[in-house]
DNA sequence: TGTATGCAAATAAGG
DNA sequence: CCCTTATTTGCATAC
């Protein structure tokens, strides 16, 4: 919750245009390859190999294909391919998660029992069980004493392979700034021991420290120059900006100031529903949000007009000197009712169109609120040097926790055993886990998420 | 370095 | 409060 302040659109409907995004997810589908899975099983696959840097190798093999079946290797080397196409966001879903089971198998079975798994590690580990009843013995075990050590050696039992993750600790880490809300998660975890029996461990959450640093005033110097241009190529879809609106029912309450129809600032709540032209009731969003704004209902939403006002933002942001990463942070300092910073992603995804039509549409005016402000600032920076940037950041952006691949492995351990696991068991396997209860829920349903997924496109 | 992107956390809105 | 579905947005990392 902290920041709540970036609710933004939401969802009417609109989807898919601009961005390829979604749109049929056949894209993806590519990948499938997916299941290729198997070859070792030790549930790292998944996600663990992520990174870490031996093990990559080995995927390769199985991947050969399958872009991404893990994302981690992704990145690593070929694959990437495959999925570039689709830009933002995954849609499609691919990958992963599957392979695991697969491997699992025996695992599973394993669980069933008790513990035949777990031998792989043994050494450390080994805990807890119980979750599951009984059946996560096996699996639990191994799970975390994957996690755990992941590294492990590995001895005998593991089947081919696998010498051993060491993982090195790329993933995030970051600080932690337990915010408002959250408190950061930051694992690492080496070793929880063992135990089986629900275990105490507790959470601890870790360390922290926001840093933090707003900072900056940002810009520099620059000199105020603009002169929109107004043209623009249309990558996005002409129509497709349309569509999105296009369902017929739209009920949004919004949540936040800022929803995708609500601009900025400016008024809130409500839509209305009428205004000129809109007839149809697909118009109605757009209607009602550019009504919102004050604008005319397709000044405002027009992917013409998006389309060129990124382009004329880009062009003086440079201008003035500041970065993607800089305009995120800035925006914490507009103060602006629930605007909160952005990432550097963000703002680049701006510019390059690759965001939503609402997204876009929702975030036109809070980036001109910051441009004007800045090119004010800069102008008179000039003379009046006093002033005042620099200030105590506003609302911080949205924290995102990067959950460690042990911690995912063994996440996904539980996932294939119990998709759903009970609220009870969710706590206690954040408390295993040292993650935030409502970190491993999320995790779970995004789990199930990216499960349907790619049931669905396995099929097509 | 700054910017582009894949993957996937976190959210919003309805149930 | 939790779930599902659709989306927004950030971390990490490639470029």
């Amino acid at each position: 919750m902290e920041n709540g302040l970036f609710k933004r659109s939401t969802r009417e409907k609109p989807a898919v245009d601009i961005n390829k995004q979604q749109t049929s997810s056949s894209v993806c589908c590519l990948q499938q390859t997916i299941p290729c899975l198997v070859l070792f099983v030790q549930g790292d696959l998944s996600s663990g190999l992520i990174r870490e840097k031996p093990v990559v190798n080995i995927n390769m093999q199985q991947t050969s294909s399958s872009g991404d079946l893990f994302s981690g290797l992704t990145r690593e080397k070929l694959v990437v391919d495959i999925n570039k196409q689709q830009t933002s966001s995954s849609v499609c879903g691919l990958q992963q998660t599957i392979p695991c089971l697969v491997l699992f198998g025996d695992l599973s079975s394993g669980l069933t029992r008790e513990k035949p798994a777990v031998d792989i590690n043994q050494q450390q580990t080994s805990s807890s069980g119980d979750l599951f009843s009984g059946l996560n013995d096996g699996l639990l075990t191994r799970a975390e004493a994957l996690a755990a050590v992941d590294i492990g050696k590995h001895q005998a039992s593991s089947p081919p392979v696998l010498p051993q993750l060491k993982h090195d600790m790329m993933y995030h880490h970051g600080m932690g700034a337990p915010h408002p809300g959250a408190p950061n998660t930051r694992p690492h975890q080496m070793g929880h021991h063992g135990m089986d029996g629900l275990d105490m461990l507790d959470p601890i959450s870790s360390s922290s420290m926001t840093t933090l640093a707003p900072m900056s005033d940002g810009s520099g110097g620059g000199h105020g120059g603009h002169h929109p241009q107004l043209h623009g190529p249309s990558v996005y879809g002409p129509a497709a900006a349309m569509n999105t609106m296009m369902s017929g029912h739209h009920h949004h309450h919004h949540g936040g100031p800022l929803s995708a129809h609500g601009p900025p600032g400016h008024h809130g709540p409500h839509h209305h529903p009428a205004h000129p032209a809109a007839h149809h009731p697909a118009m109605a969003a757009a209607a009602a949000a550019a009504a919102a704004a004050g604008l005319h209902p397709d000044s405002d939403t027009d992917p013409r007009e998006l389309e060129a006002f990124a382009e004329r933002f880009k062009q003086r942001r440079i201008k003035l000197g500041v970065t993607q990463a800089d305009v995120g942070k800035a925006l914490a300092n507009l103060k602006l009712p629930g605007v909160g910073a952005l990432s550097q992603s963000t703002i680049c995804r701006f510019e390059s169109l690759t965001l939503s039509h609402n997204n876009m549409i929702a975030l036109k005016p809070i980036l001109q609120a910051w441009l004007e402000e800045a090119e004010a600032q800069a102008k008179n920076k000039r003379r009046d040097p006093d002033a005042p940037s620099v200030l105590p950041a506003g609302e911080k952006k949205r924290k995102r926790t990067s959950i460690a691949a042990p911690e995912k492995r063994s996440l996904e351990a539980y996932f294939a055993v119990q998709p759903r696991p009970s609220g009870e068991k969710i706590a206690a396997i954040a408390e295993k886990l040292d993650l935030k209860k409502n970190v491993v829920r999320v995790w779970f349903c995004n789990q199930r998420q990216k499960q349907k997924r790619m049931k669905f496109a396995a099929q097509h």
